[in-house]
DNA sequence: CGGCCTTATTGGTCAGACCATTTCCGAGTC
DNA sequence: GACTCGGAAATGGTCTGACCAATAAGGCCG
């Protein structure tokens, strides 16, 4: 009952939220460690279960427990998994009103530091993905498929830095763009030439990569989005 | 009936949150816009109310929604509020394994946008704030005070570029960094020198981003948070 | 006509039951 | 003694139904 009596204005789930957050801001908890059954955490908290239950909800979804049945078992603190974020990130997008050219400001930002980080720290294996993704370019004709190959691309370059931060927010923008995207590609009159072109900026830049020229990377990565942009007509407004 | 019969695999609470997240991500709903009352949303989607309940608390701490009890009033799309995706970046920021170098990364990209964009974008409004902050962090002493006033003159340069996305960022990566940079402050054994140069450098970018020069901010940012990253003797793992 | 009071609506919380999955342990068997 | 199998217990998942709290709307009384 004491423990209730500071619930001051804050709901039942929050009180919840805050005693795991608490604990993993301030490196209580650590990835794999265990948390209380639900009922315990209830009676700790002098909440109900349902209000446990609320909070774990919303700490699943944001990724960052994960929980399972079974004594022994019940529910740990997740490793860290970007997709989440990546979700919730691209929900937040959606409604958002950020005009088209902050969010494409943004994914220069990022991108550039991608491709910069990428050519310090390729290997073998993260160059062989790109030029795969390159030949799948190549052979796709549809929009939709060059699109998804075309994302994907950017992603890879993404994960070669070798960043997983900058990688799932590389992710998460690219496929919040990507509808737009689409949609301003199939009404382009010149499609195979627009296509072309990015062809050719993709193998500049993966040539970049390849050589370890960091700024050249960055340079190229830039001034490809923005040419794209340009091209399609999007991200001129504001 | 018919609806839990395509529930496969699913579980109560993902169908309801899938029918609203799929509204966001169409264009359904837009901010403002009501939703179904959760008892008229529960026998809809054939789910209890306990299913529907963790979804919505899901929504609202991801901040795409918000609720009020009273007839008429009910639960909304709600106007994207950036705090609640800046608190679980920063939560996710904990667990990661991302090393110091690659926040420190991330935030060079992020922030050298923010500067080149405050450079074009400025107002008498912002650059006055800035210039208060620069006043704040001469009277500041105290490591902690300055670690704060610092922090908020870095959001504020994010905040001035007009973009609530890098800025949300920003603020999540500084935030997220601030306890390291306060410890290793508090362990130099020179601060005050230290503190001056940090003092300079903002009066540097200051300057940059009054006269309008974006080219010149973005690089001075970059260059003060590397220099004080090597100062501090953090950020040179990995 | 205006202020107050009742009532209906809607989210917030709780208690308790039951289900599904998984582990654990002991009885029985070879 | 080891192995197998079956049931008990742990634990998250779901549902039901109740009550609380805030709020808005409508009606009653002065």
């Amino acid at each position: 009952m004491s423990q209730a009596e500071e619930r001051e204005g804050l709901h039942a789930y929050e009180v919840v939220l805050k005693h795991v957050e608490s604990g993993i801001l301030d490196g209580t908890n650590h990835p794999g460690d265990q948390l209380p059954t639900e009922r315990d955490l209830a009676t700790q908290l002098a909440v109900s279960r349902s209000a446990v239950r609320e909070a774990m909800r919303v700490l699943q979804t944001q990724g960052l427990i994960t929980s399972s049945t079974g004594p022994g078992r019940g529910t740990r603190i997740a490793p860290s998994r970007g997709d989440a974020l990546a979700r919730i990130f691209q929900l937040h997008l959606m409604l958002s009103d950020a005009g088209t050219a902050d969010l494409t400001e943004t994914r220069i930002a990022l991108e550039r530091s991608s491709a910069a980080l990428a050519a310090q720290r390729h290997n073998a294996r993260s160059l062989r993905k790109l030029r795969a993704l390159m030949a799948a370019m190549d052979d796709a004709e549809g929009v939709d498929e060059f699109n998804d190959v075309d994302t994907e691309f950017h992603v890879q370059i993404a994960r070669t830095g070798q960043s997983e931060l900058v990688a799932d927010l590389t992710v998460a923008i690219r496929q919040a763009v990507r509808e737009a995207i689409r949609t301003a590609s199939t009404a382009l009159p010149n499609w195979p030439e627009h296509r072309n072109q990015l062809r050719r900026e993709h193998g500049e830049i993966l040539a970049a990569i390849e050589s370890g020229d960091a700024v050249a990377a960055a340079n190229l990565v830039e001034q490809h989005i923005r040419r794209a942009y340009v091209t399609l007509g999007i991200g001129s407004e504001r």
